[in-house]
DNA sequence: ACAATAGGTGACCATTTAGTCACATGTCAA
DNA sequence: TTGACATGTGACTAAATGGTCACCTATTGT
């Protein structure tokens, strides 16, 4: 098992990955890893104290780390969070996909 | 391309999965398929006004999709938004997992 | 028709959350 | 050592959210 999980508490994961500008500092670290807190603030249209709020709330959740070099602080993307959310959660409802969906087909069509 | 699925906005299909209660409510109609808002609101510690509202935002975001019969409403999963997610989005980080991960684990090795 | 049942609406309140700011700490470089 | 820079903290406001309720409509069975 991993350890670099933090907390990993789903609802964790899921609450940080609602929100819009959450989703975009990890599109920015995919983009690329390893920015510090003013690089990413400078993506982004909010202070700094926003970002790092944010940044606070992925790094709970474990989507995040980050480790300190000097005065900086390096931001990791974390994709075990996410991985596991697909392996435990999406799939059990992605996987009944076809069945459910003929299903749901089929009541639809059916007259009301 | 499929029409079921309403607005299927992105950041709406992560804020009705950023709630426990909403996640309740897709296992209990993934256990159960069709079931109606009285059945729900039955295995849920909430007034029904509560779960009213709770599927109210699972249909806005193309989660549940709902038929009337007379005077019920029986409720479907849909798991189309899910499933687009998984495959736009989760897989974006997922995909290079092992890179990613390596990556990180040298940089944590690192003497800082 | 009438009572019981299933669902819907709008207002309302408590809590959480997003965002900003003044201020403080720690680090680098000249 | 002094000034500039990177980050951190606590308080604060405005907005969104979760939950409940009083009241309403529509359908069913008798």
């Amino acid at each position: 098992m991993v350890t670099y999980c933090g907390a990993m508490d789903e609802d964790d994961v899921f609450k940080a990955l609602a929100d819009p500008t959450r989703r975009a500092l990890l599109d920015a670290l995919f983009a690329e890893d390893g920015q510090t807190l003013t690089a990413l603030e400078q993506r982004l249209p909010m202070s700094r104290f926003g970002v790092m709020k944010h940044l606070k709330v992925l790094e709970a959740a474990g989507l995040v780390v980050s480790r300190k070099q000097g005065r900086e602080k390096l931001h990791h993307l974390n994709p075990i969070p996410i991985r596991l959310i697909h392996d435990r959660w999406v799939s059990k409802y992605a996987e009944p996909w076809t069945a459910t969906l003929s299903q749901l087909k089929r009541s639809l069509e059916e007259p009301s």
